[in-house]
DNA sequence: AACGTTATGGACGAACCAGTCAAGAACCGA
DNA sequence: TCGGTTCTTGACTGGTTCGTCCATAACGTT
């Protein structure tokens, strides 16, 4: 009945992502997002509402990924439980190593500039923050079950050190920490877990 | 001969400082600065060159000031230097958890925002989280020549990993994490130290 | 094919902001 | 007291940016 878009939707919200990650919220032109995307802004303004809702949508799904490639990591049977944590624990490592751009994680970026000021964006990133400690519960809940790590751990507390220790990876990285540094934090994380006594 | 100056050099730095931390780099104006210290525009930009020259001066001190205090803490004896190390990893919880404000750190805050495209603010925060694990490093070869922590375990790794925890309470903090949580954190962090086998 | 509805795109308005400038003020040595 | 130097103030400039508006285009339904 209407005239339809032109542009998909979701590729818009990528583009967007791409420039508020590289740029920050604030420093980012809706009129680089319209150049970026070939749309004029009045279909910008039209399709998203703002800025502000535009950054909210494009942290939101940002969020979502993050937490489901985790959650697509550590998922599986007890018994490959230790080694996901571990090749996750590493291959934080190695991303955050290969970011040679130092634009680190939009969801610590976005939460380092807005949480304070913009109760939404400090919600949804409390929100990926906890999602994120229990998926790191269950593989450590897992790894106990399969005795990897000792039954009388509190796997709360290890998590959230673990999640501790990935957000520090992470901080370090964009300080321009070395791949060999965080590679060492990788190593030294997993050795200091409870392992079950022989 | 000449006309001095009205104000204290420092105290604008502070108030700059000040509003930096809690505004961002991108989001405060020159103005804000102006006002909040009483001085004109001109004075300000005679003074300190520029908004970026001026937030070059506020970070650096900032990042003199982080290592100052981490290093008054954990400077001493052999014999405390355990002690001084667990006073230190719940002092960042407890200061992380009664930042209400979710400011966080400024050198965090300052880095994620504009390490990527500054280079001065890259370099100094990158030699600041060196100076902090140099700090580290020490204390834990303290511990370790006390007996507190096993003789064989690498104090650069040790050290590298207890950066990454706590810089990782300090994003956590910032997402909202409770204090109970943070002080978790704190005490899994030193739980799984290598303790001297009894 | 005509019409109503929604998308498009670019010009426009208003506010904002970094940095400049000029006129005057304050100080100190002579 | 006077002159030279530096500081102060705040108005001004030039550019930038968010968001709006409107004429036009494209589509499906009748």
């Amino acid at each position: 009945m209407a005239r339809p878009r032109k542009f998909d939707e979701q590729q818009v919200l990528d583009t967007a992502r791409e420039r508020f990650w590289s740029g920050g919220y604030a420093a980012t032109r809706m009129e680089d997002i319209a150049e970026a995307t070939g749309l004029g802004k009045g279909s910008l303004y039209g399709a998203f509402g703002g800025k502000q809702k535009l950054f909210h949508r494009v942290f939101d799904d940002y969020c979502d990924s993050v937490v489901e490639a985790v959650s697509l990591q550590l998922g599986g049977s007890d018994a490959d439980a230790y080694a996901r944590l571990s090749a996750h624990v590493y291959a934080v490592a190695a991303a955050t190593a290969a970011d040679t751009a130092r634009r680190g994680c939009l969801l610590a970026k976005g939460a380092a500039e807005l949480a304070e000021h913009d109760e939404t964006v400090a919600k949804r990133a409390r929100a990926a923050m906890e999602s994120l400690q229990a998926l790191l519960e269950n593989d450590i809940a897992a790894c106990q079950r399969n005795g990897d790590i000792a039954a009388d751990a509190d796997t709360g507390k290890l998590a959230a050190l673990a999640l501790a220790v990935l957000r520090g990876m992470e901080a370090l990285g964009k300080a321009g920490a070395s791949e060999e540094t965080l590679t060492d934090i990788a190593s030294a994380a997993l050795a200091a877990l409870p392992r079950t006594a022989p």
